[in-house]
DNA sequence: TTTCTCACA
DNA sequence: TGTGAGAA
C-alpha cells in the first residue's frame, strides 16, 4: 500500500509517517516512481509506535525496543545489552510516574465533578 | 498523489 | 516531536 492508505488506516498524517521512517522506526520499500510501498504489518507497527510515543518514549528508545516486540522474545533476550536494560528500567520509572500523575489529575477532576453535581442536586 | 528539503515551534 | 511551504 502507499502512504495515503497507511495514513488513513493508522490515523497518522502522511507527514508523520515519513518522519517515522526518517527516524528509523519503520521501513518502506520503494516503487519505480519513488513512492513508498508499505506492507500490511506496518499498520500494526505504526499503531505500536504511536502508543509508545504517547506513553512518552522518545523515538530513539522506540527504535531500540521495537525489534524486541516484533518477534519471538526468546531470540532477543540474548542481545539485550546492559545499557539497553538500564534505559528500559529508566523508561519504566518514567511511565510509572506518568501514571501516578495522570491518576492524581483524574481523581481531582472526578472530585470536582462530584462537587458540582452535589451543589446542583 | 506523491516526493524532497529547509526552516521553525 | 512534529509542522508548513515550496518545488518537482
Amino acid at each position: 500500500m502507499r502512504i495515503g492508505e497507511l495514513s488513513e488506516r493508522t490515523g497518522t498524517p502522511r507527514r508523520l509517517l515519513r518522519y517515522y521512517e526518517e527516524q528509523g522506526l519503520i521501513v518502506a520499500a520503494r516503487c519505480a516512481n519513488g513512492y513508498r510501498a508499505y506492507e500490511e504489518y506496518n499498520v500494526d507497527r505504526v499503531r505500536q509506535i504511536r502508543g509508545l510515543l504517547d506513553a512518552g518514549l522518545p523515538t530513539r528508545i522506540i527504535k531500540q525496543i521495537l525489534p524486541c516486540l516484533d518477534k519471538p522474545r526468546v531470540i532477543h533476550f540474548t542481545d539485550a545489552t546492559p545499557e539497553m536494560l538500564a534505559t528500559l528500567e529508566q523508561e519504566l520509572d518514567r511511565m510509572s510516574e506518568r501514571i501516578r500523575f495522570l491518576s492524581r489529575n483524574r481523581d481531582a477532576i472526578a472530585e470536582y465533578l462530584e462537587a458540582v453535581r452535589a451543589t446542583r442536586a
